[in-house]
DNA sequence: GGAATAAGTGAGCATATATTCAAATGTAAG
DNA sequence: CTTACATTTGAATATATGCTCACTTATTCC
């Protein structure tokens, strides 16, 4: 008799299936680094850093200057999404001009903006 | 000349680069909810959640033993993924069964696990 | 070297959010 | 009807987070 007290007691469901369902579970961290992950990705100002970097590489002021924000704004926010390899950046002169890390940023993009116009 | 004070003052991207890309980014609404479905995803519980009921659909009090919590956390949580449609469920007696709602989520957290472990 | 501009950083504040706790609702069984 | 249990909900609290402001760093041009 399964006594803890948040379990079904009743048989809601088959407790083998919870069961089972929890053995084949990918590990915590696994799913903290995919939820770290969505979480960098759902915030408003870093959606629309990421939408025009999805067009062009564009400087930090340009960023500001489009998303009209002020650059230190941006330049925290590019913070986050560097640390999550989203976006990378080469210096030229006095400007940083940013770019989409890899594929899957676009891939993600897309899928989201379809659950989005449904 | 550009007075704005945020805006680059000298030439660090050609102006028309910035101009197209602020011309082409899509409305301010479309990216808030886009924002807002990863906001939606961007939670260790809620992620949790949604990969267990990739595997099977299931009640509530099954949800909490899987995760180790509280009912009325999860509850909480489902509430969320409901408001994004990202869960639906049926009332099946004194029980609530939830199940994903549509294939994106499944795409998503595909191509989200695909970025986690490159 | 000194001035000017781009970018990054840290503290502070205001807001958002996840959990807990207590209570309410809904359903089934005795 | 009463009891028990699954679920939901609301308030409260603790924590996380995004922006602003002031400042620092880095680089270019004079």
């Amino acid at each position: 008799m399964d006594n803890r007290p948040d379990a079904c007691q009743t048989e809601c469901m088959n407790p083998e299936i919870a069961a089972a369902v929890g053995a084949r579970m990918e590990s915590e961290e696994t799913l903290f680094h995919l939820a770290e992950l969505f979480k960098a990705l759902g915030d408003s100002t870093r959606v629309r850093i990421l939408h025009a970097l999805s067009f062009s590489e564009l400087c930090v002021c340009a960023l500001a200057d489009i998303l009209d924000m002020s650059s230190s704004a941006v330049s925290h926010q590019l913070r986050v999404l560097r640390s999550h390899k989203l976006v990378k950046y080469r210096k030229d002169g006095k400007n940083a001009i940013y770019s989409l890390d890899d594929m899957h940023v676009h891939t993600l993009f897309e899928q989201g903006l379809q659950h989005v116009n449904e």
